[in-house]
RNA sequence: GGCCCGUUCGUCUAGGGGUUAGGACGCCAGGUUUUCAUCCUGGUAACAGGGGUUCGAUUCCCCUACGGGCUACCA
């Protein structure tokens, strides 16, 4: 008898969506792309986002990464409804009434399904160590077959299944260890659906007795994981792909326990920019690209390199999924309503560096000067530029000149120093070819022009400095190269008018007067 | 090795039995800017291969190849 799990989006209960995260170490940007689609698809649905801790293997735990997954789910805007520090929903009563959040919290709970399984027969005792079946696999392995603890072998093995009743009794008061596993079927089809890869059949003779309660009287994964979604009420299960091999095995507990299941969508993997194999940390450093949200140790964070959260939300949509439209640039409220679980791609994505540049320029474009000129302002502190040449207004103006050709508030001081400073030396290539004999002196007659200018405007500067161009037939290159020269230091930058303009006179007066000092 | 999933320009992707196979990043060229960049315009470039099914396949099916994941008392 095949199972069979139709596959239903129950709109007619509520949405709730989890995104359970181990505390090993940093968030990788795979695992807040993860968190994000769970939220849009809640958010969509008028669901509720739940944050769940999975620490149920004391070994891996690290100290510090689960504030790292709030602070960077925080950073990213995505708020969870509930959660391990949502103490302010559960106060209110009706929200986080699911809690605890953290397994290694909720302990108490696992044994007693443990048991009910044990009650049901869906389990059973095992007592092989580590050492025994570490040997099967390899002898097995050396004789070129596969080790699978299942109905294959289960009764040639340390259980309650192959054991009399009574050693099994003994053993288990003597106090030694024992884990429990899933007894899985035989000959059995397990027929079930994914939402991204529609219908899915898998040979239970394939599955192995996955152990569901280890020895240190704690649940795996694949027990705490399906008891958990079940009393947290969880209505879909949106995770990466490398859950898809434990699909079979889920769907059979939740058959064992009787439960109705969650709806289930396994999200494609982002992969290496090159090379093989998925994005790790080791690319991040390589590559010299980011690969979590903000820094961790050594690695650096989006965060830190200058991204904007909605930059990074926004390159993270289109990694897997898209809206079916030709739109690319969208913020976190407009992928709500955009978003849908039917629009996931099956094929793992490639992660590219470049292009999330390319985002992040987008967004700095969106940005508003003021709000720019005050993540400018903090760089400027440490440059130590004084507040004297940089006032609020100053900065906005600045940056609206010169952030058009950012990606990163960072790149603001390289292309826009000379607002706040003379130039401190010239670019060479450039000097020697627009610096000639008689230079100096056409800097000092534009020094004369810039003096005599009343309305000190790039439009009034620029007519004036071009009719007397004009008048004394010279030729622009002559005076417009070697005085962005002297005022900027080398051959960019916004049209230099404007800049003369931001300068003020006393500044472009001090700056050619220099200029012609050094240059001669 | 076994099991499972996947495969459209270099990359992210749209599309889908009959299309000039569309967009974006990148790259290249031209234009604007008497600078650089931005920007604009244009260009480059793809249905993994082989069999079917069909009047017709990139689209549906099978095989192969390649890629990926899982194969722990990790999640």
């Amino acid at each position: 008898m095949p199972y069979i799990c139709t596959l239903v989006l129950k709109m007619s209960q509520k949405i709730r969506v989890r995104f359970a995260p181990s505390p090993t170490g940093p968030l990788h940007i795979g695992g807040v792309r993860t968190a994000l689609f769970n939220y849009l698809f809640a958010k969509k649905h008028g669901g509720d986002f739940v944050l769940r801790i999975e620490d149920t293997d004391q070994n891996r735990y690290v100290e510090g990464a689960e504030n790292y997954i709030v602070e960077a789910l925080n950073w990213c805007g995505i708020p969870f409804d509930e959660g391990p520090t949502s103490t302010s929903l559960r106060a209110s009563g009706q929200k986080g009434s699911f809690g605890p959040y953290r397994q290694s919290e909720r302990k108490h709970l696992y044994q007693k399904y443990a048991q009910e399984l044990l009650v049901k027969g869906h389990a059973y005792y095992a007592f092989d160590t580590p050492e025994r079946l570490d040997f099967h696999r390899k002898d097995h392995e050396a004789r070129g077959k596969t080790f699978i603890y299942n109905w294959h072998n289960r009764l040639k093995l340390d259980n309650s299944l192959s054991l009399a009743e009574e050693e099994v009794k003994n053993k288990l008061e003597s106090g030694i260890p024992y884990v429990i596993r899933f007894k899985s079927p035989q000959d059995t089809k397990v027929v079930f659906e994914d939402v991204v890869r529609g219908t899915l059949e898998i040979d239970s003779n394939t599955l192995d007795d996955k152990i569901l309660f280890k020895s240190d009287g704690m649940p795996t994964y694949h027990l705490a994981n399906i008891v958990d979604d079940h009393l947290m009420e969880i209505s879909h299960v949106i995770r990466g792909e490398e859950w898809l091999p434990s699909l079979a095995l889920h769907h059979l507990l939740y058959e064992a326990f009787g439960w109705e299941k969650p709806v289930f969508a396994h999200l494609p993997l982002i992969m290496k920019p090159t090379g093989k194999g998925k994005l790790s940390k080791r690319d991040g450093e390589q590559g010299g690209f980011p690969v979590f949200p903000m820094s961790w140790n050594e690695s650096e964070g989006y965060r830190e390199a200058g991204y904007f959260p909605e930059a990074v939300v926004n390159f993270l949509a289109m990694l897997g999924w898209n809206p079916g439209t030709e739109q690319e640039l969208f913020s976190l409220k407009e992928l709500v309503p955009a978003f849908s679980l039917e629009r996931v791609n099956k094929s793992g994505a490639r992660f590219d560096p470049e292009k999330t540049k390319w985002y992040n320029h987008q967004w700095l474009q969106k940005k508003d000067d003021s709000k720019l000129a005050e993540l400018f302002g903090s760089i400027l502190d440490h440059k130590g530029i004084s507040h004297s040449v940089r006032n609020d207004n100053y900065l906005a103006k600045v940056v609206g000149l010169i952030k058009e050709r950012a990606d990163f508030v960072s790149d603001f001081w390289e292309l826009g120093n000379y607002f706040f400073q003379a130039p401190t030396t010239y670019a060479v290539k450039p000097t020697k070819k627009q610096w000639k004999e008689d230079t100096a002196d056409i800097m000092k007659k534009v020094a004369q022009i810039i003096l005599e200018t009343e309305d000190f405007t790039s439009v009034t500067l620029e007519g004036n400095i071009k009719a007397w161009i004009t008048e004394s037939e010279l030729s622009f290159s002559k005076v417009m190269g070697p005085l962005r020269l002297v005022i900027v230091g080398d051959l960019k930058g916004p049209h230099l008018f404007d800049i003369l303009a931001m300068l003020g006179k006393p500044t472009c007066l001090r700056r050619i007067e220099k200029g012609v000092g050094v240059l001669g």
